[in-house]
DNA sequence: TGTACATCAGTGAACGCGCGTTCACTGATGTAC
DNA sequence: TGTACATCAGTGAACGCGCGTTCACTGATGTAC
C-alpha cells in the first residue's frame, strides 16, 4: 500500500509538471508564444494553480533558463573530469557535444530558442548564463597546449568561438528528425572539422 | 499643385506602411508575437485592409525574410567589387559588416531573432536564405590565397563559420543602444580577432 | 491514539479585453464610349 | 471633353474565442494538545 505524499511533495512535483508541460509547448512555437492556460492545461492543472508556484509567465521562463543551464554545467564538468578531453579535444568534445545534446535535446533547444527571441528577461538571463559557460570553458582550454601562452582575453574569445559553434550544431541536433543516425554523424562531423581549423589557427595565433 | 497618386502606387505605399510596421513592432518583442491589429493599427489602416495585402501574418513574415535577404544580398556583391577585401579580408569585411549592419540594423535585428524562433515558415525561409548566402560567399572566398585549392566543400565549411560569426556580431550590433561608437569599436575588434584567428587556421588547413 | 483547528495547493465561476476573420459597404480611381 | 459604369483599396460593425487575473471556496494534509 502507498503511502500518500506529503504537502511539500506534491506541491514539488505540480511545479515540475508544470516546466516540462512549459519546455514541451515551448517546442514547437517557441516559449513567448504560450499561454498561461495551455501550461496550466498541459501540466494537468486548473489555470490558477499556477499562481501557486509562479508570479507570471516570465519567472516560469527564468526557471526554465536556469534549468537548462544545470544541464550544461553538468556537460562540461564531465568534459573537466575526462582526460580524453585534454588529449583530444577535437574529437572528443564532440563526441560528447552531441551525446548531450540528444539525452537534454530539449533544454538546449529551449535555449538555442530563446537566446534571441524570449521576452527580454529570459534573453538576458540566456545571455549572462552564456558568458558564464564561456568563461567556465577558456578554464579548460587555458590548459591546452599553444593556449597556455595567450592572454586570458584571448582564450575568452577562443572559448567563444567554441561555445558559438556549440549553440549553432545544437541547434542542428534539435532540429534533427529522430532516428536518422546518418544525420547525426554528418553533424558530428561538420562540427569536428569546423573545430579542427580553429584549433588550426590557435598554434599559430600570437596575441 | 500635387497630383493624385494612381490606386497602384497607393497600395503599394499602403504595403510598405505595413511591411515597415510589423518590421518596427517586431522589434522589441519577435514578430511571431505581433498581432495582425497591431500592425494595422501602426500602420495606419483598418485591420481588414490587412487582406487586400497579405492572407495571413505568415505571409507577411515571408516577405519580410524576402527584403531582408535582398539586404544581404547586396552587401556581398559590394564585397566582390571591393578590391579591398580581397586584399585585406578581414578588415575589409569587419569594416562592411559593422557599416551595413548599422545601416540596415532594423533587417539584421528581424532575421538574427527569427531564425531560431519565428514560425516554422519564416524559419525555413531563412535557413534556406542562409544557406544561399553562405553559398554566395564561398564564391567571394574560393578566390582567396590558401583556399583557392580547397574542396569546395572545405570552402563552403570556411564560408558557413564567417557567415556564423557575421549573425553573432550582427546581434551584438543590433543590440547595442545607439550612439556608442566605443561599443561599435570594441565589436568590430573582437570580429576582427576572430576571423584572424580562422584566416590563420585556412593558413595550415589540409582537405 | 483521538480530537479540534490551521494551513494551503488546487478549484471553478466570473470579468473584461484584444484577437482573427466575416461581411456588406463606400467612394475615389480607372475605363469605355 | 463629358457621361455612365466598373473596379477595388480601405471601412466599420459584428462574431465567437482564448486570454490573464480576481475571488471566494474546498478538502486533504499538517499540527497542537
Amino acid at each position: 500500500m502507498s503511502v500518500a505524499p506529503s504537502r511539500q511533495e506534491q506541491k514539488e512535483r505540480t511545479r515540475e509538471a508544470i516546466l516540462n508541460a512549459a519546455l514541451d509547448l515551448s517546442r514547437d512555437h517557441g516559449f513567448a508564444q504560450i499561454s498561461l492556460r495551455q501550461v496550466a492545461r498541459q501540466a494537468g492543472v486548473v489555470p490558477t494553480a499556477f499562481y501557486r508556484h509562479f508570479d507570471s509567465m516570465d519567472e516560469l521562463g527564468l526557471a526554465l533558463v536556469e534549468r537548462s543551464f544545470l544541464t550544461l554545467r553538468t556537460m562540461i564538468r564531465e568534459a573537466q573530469g575526462d582526460p580524453d578531453v585534454l588529449d583530444n579535444i577535437i574529437e572528443a568534445s564532440a563526441e560528447v557535444l552531441v551525446r548531450v545534446v540528444k539525452q537534454n535535446r530539449m533544454h538546449f533547444a529551449f535555449v538555442a530558442r530563446e537566446r534571441a527571441s524570449g521576452s527580454a528577461a529570459v534573453r538576458e538571463a540566456i545571455q549572462r548564463e552564456l558568458e558564464l559557460f564561456i568563461s567556465e570553458l577558456a578554464v579548460v582550454l587555458a590548459r591546452l597546449p599553444h593556449l597556455d601562452r595567450w592572454s586570458s582575453d584571448d582564450v575568452k574569445m577562443a572559448s567563444g568561438l567554441f561555445v558559438r559553434n556549440m549553440v549553432y550544431r545544437a541547434e542542428q541536433v534539435v532540429q534533427m528528425p529522430e532516428g536518422r543516425p546518418d544525420r547525426e554523424e554528418e553533424i558530428t562531423r561538420k562540427a569536428q572539422r569546423e573545430m579542427r581549423l580553429i584549433v588550426l589557427g590557435f598554434e599559430k595565433w600570437e596575441s
